[in-house]
DNA sequence: CTTGGAATGTCAACAAGGCTGACATAAATT
DNA sequence: AATTTATGTCAGCCTTGTTGACATTCCAAG
């Protein structure tokens, strides 16, 4: 903070110019694109999208969370996420309870379905991720690890803790 | 290869564990919002969305590129290009030229509107970025790009050197 | 106890930006 | 001359964002 008075004068920050920056952009851009595609093919082929994906993910990584804990995750309206939940509910892949505590809430887990879905979509993710894992090794695995969390705001940074945490 | 009978046996891959693949994979979905949130919240005031900024990125990034190009590299249709594309040039962001060589080409340049809009883009994603750099540090930099890299699809990772190369 | 908010979820309508298919035009290639 | 290539355009569809209106449920203040 300190020595930022000129623009990337001193050498050891040489990964700081912004032509380092600018390969950082366009990694996340074109990796980002590698990481959705496996569950995209996936999830065309039964006419979802990658809402349901989130959907779907989220709520096996937290059986029984309600449609306001999804909101705060997925960063969407409750009418657009809405809309997402109503066709998974019709077409049997999550099943919705009336909340015990607070009837006006709404518990939703995986049916049997879902589950077997998520599977799928989980899977194909997971051996792209770990073939990219294994490439790079274990410390470029904690640096992307580091990065990333520099990365993200604040409110989804609680978000990506909490479920950190939440299994060993 | 070999050694991957069994689940994870190795201790020497604790890196590859499910735990551990499945926080990459929500470390990957919580990061890219937060590489996207500051181009967004800009692109909204003028009513563009984020299929402007990658044509108007990309378009920056090789001045004269084809539109044959750029559909390679954004993996969208030409019809989806084409509206975004329409509304920049009439917008006066981006200028279309006949091609020299081979007229049916049409190269495309940013006006001097369209560089001040992708200046405000870039310098708002690249602050967040240099800043989750810097947090993270040289190396965590050096292993996030190994990552990335391996995370991409052999198309985009071509497209990716092509434009490594292009700068010292 | 009742009543007025606050929280939660649903329904309707609209817009952005993907997609496919069909077709036109001009230029290059064979 | 015929074909292929590059680009643009029209029409129509889908997913997934948005806002607005509204129903239900809970809770707390009177």
């Amino acid at each position: 903070m300190a020595e930022s008075a000129g623009p990337a004068a001193d050498e050891t920050l040489l990964f700081l110019t912004d032509d380092q920056i600018r390969k950082g952009i366009e990694a996340m851009f074109f990796a980002y694109r590698g990481f959705t595609a496996d569950p995209d093919r996936i999830l065309a082929v039964q006419g979802y999208g990658r809402a349901h994906h989130r959907a779907i993910h989220f709520i096996n990584r937290s059986p029984g969370t309600t449609v306001n804990n999804l909101l705060a995750i997925l960063g969407v309206t409750k009418q657009s996420l809405n809309r997402v939940l109503r066709t998974l509910i019709d077409d049997g892949l999550v099943r919705s309870e009336v909340g015990t505590r607070d009837r006006r809430e709404r518990n939703l887990y995986l049916t049997e379905a879902g589950a077997a879905l998520e599977r799928e979509l989980s899977t194909a993710q997971r051996d792209r991720m770990r073939a990219a894992f294994r490439q790079a090794g274990p410390e470029a695995v904690a640096g992307f690890r580091r990065v990333l969390e520099a990365m993200m705001d604040g409110d989804m940074r609680r978000h990506y803790m909490r479920f950190r945490e939440s299994e060993s």
